[in-house]
DNA sequence: CGCGCGATATATCGAACCGATATATCGTTG
DNA sequence: CAACGATATATCGGTTCGATATATCGCGCG
């Protein structure tokens, strides 16, 4: 996982869900994508400032100050590195804004970027708050995608697999045989969504 | 394809076999890795020069230059950006040098980071170069990634699989049932890689 | 009782990669 | 000979990663 823009989704998704900080929004994440993805703070934190900036989201003040700071003395004895109050536990909790929402949904429904496994999976984890034809013509994208990129193994195949060792050839094969399983996943996903009706057509062909 | 040093081996493997410029160098890659992976100028130059500092390529003068250079001329007209000679057509042809071997043959090894997909696909592409034994270790350690990975999914379901939608679970099933595939085809290198002989045992656990 | 340790929580840095773009030349074709 | 596509190198801005720093909280354990 390492294009561009790939967290913007899954935490608007989130933060749609409900208010959370960073650290709870990375566990969340581990959750919903399992082994797919640990996102990393790296990338994590300048994220979510990235999208307050934006305006997508906004830092809500902790839901009770309960113990009360009796301590707001100085207390700059450490140096705060850069950016102001640098100190331990903030929890700070981020709310999506409706400004937010509609990013969610412009990226959730983009058709252009979401044919790359990553972008599809991340788009797939959010599904549910598609529309059923919206969620056809992704799927039909992804399928197309994975079509073409079957044909360009097959290509590839037929003029140099007599030039390349049988590893390489073992891992195009390979590569080959998940790219068509994908499809049969996607082809499914497709039926599913469907519902059961119509599509007598036998065979899967459409490329 | 974007974990860090993902560039270094293939472009020396490539070195190793015969001396190139940058833009063959990325259509030999295409060859080879097929639709796997299509490497960005972006990266590509600046690993060149990176290896280049590092001593483990060279610039080798073009091989004849042929058609004699009449304008030595100063023709400085344009403003070269920022390196010396910024003209068209230049043909920086790289070679490899004995500290660049070392560097691929050390890279190749390496079982550290040799377990995640995009890694592996490299490393596999050269397996060529390595020893019987090697391969066996580096095929077993891909493995025991893969295996856990897989025990990941599984916990992943076991926890929470009442609580992620249709999609999300889908995704979890599809990547498990992949996980599960790329073991087998593992498994199915590390036969090939013993040859034919003993292993009479029955079942692939071994995790 | 306090001490360490692991989980919680935020932040930054440098390195690496990507996509887009700029620039220039060469070969072919109409 | 002009247009066009392939060849060829390079850079810029933006994003991500992995590692690391910092600090606090809660728990167990001697």
């Amino acid at each position: 996982m390492k294009q561009p823009g790939m967290l913007e989704l899954p935490v608007l998704g989130l933060l749609k869900e409900r208010s959370m900080h960073g650290y709870e929004l990375r566990k969340q994440l581990s959750t919903m994508l399992g082994p797919f993805w640990q996102v990393s703070w790296g990338s994590l934190y300048p994220t979510l400032r990235r999208l307050a900036k934006e305006g997508a989201v906004e830092t809500a003040p902790p839901p009770k100050p309960f113990k009360s700071k009796a301590k707001t003395t100085a207390r700059s004895h450490k140096a705060q590195p850069a950016a102001p109050m640098t100190s331990g536990r903030r929890k700070t909790v981020y709310q999506i804004t409706p400004k937010g929402e509609e990013l969610f949904t412009s990226i959730l429904e983009e058709t252009a970027a979401a044919v790359d496994a990553e972008h599809f999976t991340l788009k797939l984890a959010f599904f549910r708050y598609l529309r059923p034809e919206t969620r056809l013509l992704l799927l039909e994208r992804r399928r197309a995608y994975l079509q073409d990129k079957l044909a360009q193994f097959k290509a590839n195949m037929r003029d140099y697999k007599e030039r390349i060792d049988s590893y390489t050839l073992s891992l195009q094969n390979h590569g080959m045989a998940s790219t068509q399983s994908d499809i049969e996943w996607i082809d499914e996903l497709i039926r599913n969504e469907r519902g059961v009706e119509v599509t007598t057509r036998p065979e899967t062909s459409q490329a």
